[in-house]
DNA sequence: TATCATTTGTTCGTATGTATC
DNA sequence: CGATACATACGAACAAATGAT
């Protein structure tokens, strides 16, 4: 690289110069990238520094390598799979993105004890019990995969005896159960990203995910969060929608 | 690593001990994690087997490595400004997230042709011209920078000479422009997550970023798209938080 | 089926640059 | 200035996956 002055890293300046050609159309989407080989003799540069430079590019979402067979440009994704979350209701059905996934496996459910964003979200001190319910959703036109867990504190529970009884029910169901035991709902949706654990990636069939979309749903009573809903989705394959208008602005409660 | 016979790279052993090391304390948050040469000599490896293994960290978000000094333990961050996403109206007067933030610079305005992403979320064809404005916010007291580009098709300006003129205005005054010009308001959201580029980092001052949010805010008409805002937001400093109901469920516009 | 060339993945060794204290 | 630490860069070797011969 003609560049001996300037402090950019040399495998900087090859990933830079990759990334544009792969931008103006050099290296076409699909199609496979020089060896490690090749970009050596190219850039007159070392093997260390070539990989440096496509881990640069994987990185960014870019190119993607494959043992034994190359390294590829990656098409454009857009994300294709769209989460409306507005929840809706007919009488005394309610409806939610749920609606659209399958359970590919039976909810697991176990007891634990809330701490941390859980505990802060549901606005309660740490420790106080409740179900954990996980569940693997899977969207059958495309396959994407979605991780959920709801979180009921045994306070919400008690009140309903078939809550109680069968908390693994989807939160539909749940919505339906509180509704009908007299109260009135509303949610707050708490929307994060971050990066995927190994972990992530293995369950939800995401390998080469690179983001992932975490939305907290807080069911609310009149006077309290009742349980917690999280769902995580990979960000490559799938985003949110809200509809939504403008509120009269009213005093806020503390 | 005393593992001759499984497949996993040493680099990953190491990663993965010492992430679990972080998680149970051995390493506490903002503490010092051992430096190369003495995980070299711990584990028996190389130095490009421990640099290897904490880039695995580094990208995992549990570490931090500044040049000189040292690789340290990242404090688990909660991301801590919260971005209301409802907006409200009093009388003409609306309000939205942009009122929790300061303009850094002055607004930056362009004339473009909607493509890609753009005009799929404008339901426009590619080529359709607009004005583009793009302004970098601050949270004035947390510091935290947001990007925010709005795109306004001339056939929405040309309806509004206000708007027309000072097309740079904040959003919710061309939402009263708009309104008071006879359109009745609803909104879609699009939420998406990113990687960010090294661009990205730069203009949002968040070097360690590792994923963004990217909000999309269609304001409808009753017919068709008016405008389009795009918010760009690093998730690890921000959340998004938005309230909502149960709506009647109604047949559906195609 | 077996072999071989190609390509990426992993691991070592070593040297130099540069920021921090 | 020197010691320490991470960053960059080169060279070399072998392993493992892939596809063609």
């Amino acid at each position: 690289m003609a560049d001996e002055i300037t402090r950019t890293p040399i495998y900087q300046q090859v990933a830079a110069r990759l990334a544009q050609e792969i931008a103006n159309g050099t290296y076409e989407p699909g199609s496979l990238l020089p060896s490690e080989t090749q970009l050596m003799e190219r850039y007159s540069v070392s093997r260390p520094t070539a990989r440096a430079a496509i881990a640069e590019l994987r990185q960014l979402g870019l190119v993607e390598s494959q043992h034994g067979k190359g390294t590829f440009v990656r098409r454009a994704t857009e994300p294709t799979v769209t989460l409306d979350q507005s929840i809706t209701r007919t009488g005394k059905t309610f409806h939610a993105y749920d609606r659209q996934f399958q359970e590919t496996e039976a909810p697991h459910g176990t007891r634990i004890h809330t701490k941390g964003t859980t505990s802060t979200l549901l606005q309660e001190p740490d420790g106080v019990p409740a179900f954990a319910i996980d569940r693997i959703l899977t969207d059958p036109t495309t396959g994407l995969r979605a991780l959920h867990r709801a979180v009921i504190p045994f306070d919400t529970a008690q009140e309903i005896p078939d809550l109680q009884a069968h908390p693994e029910a989807g939160p539909t169901t749940i919505y339906a159960q509180l509704s009908t035991a007299g109260h009135t709902l509303h949610w707050t949706d708490d929307i994060r990203a971050r990066i995927p654990t190994p972990d992530d990636r293995a369950t939800l069939h995401a390998p080469t995910s690179s983001c992932l979309l975490v939305v907290h749903r807080i069911t609310h009573g009149a006077d309290r969060p009742l349980m917690l809903e999280t769902l995580t989705i990979d960000a490559d394959q799938a985003h949110l929608t809200y509809p939504h208008t403008a509120a009269r602005a009213q005093p806020r409660r503390a």
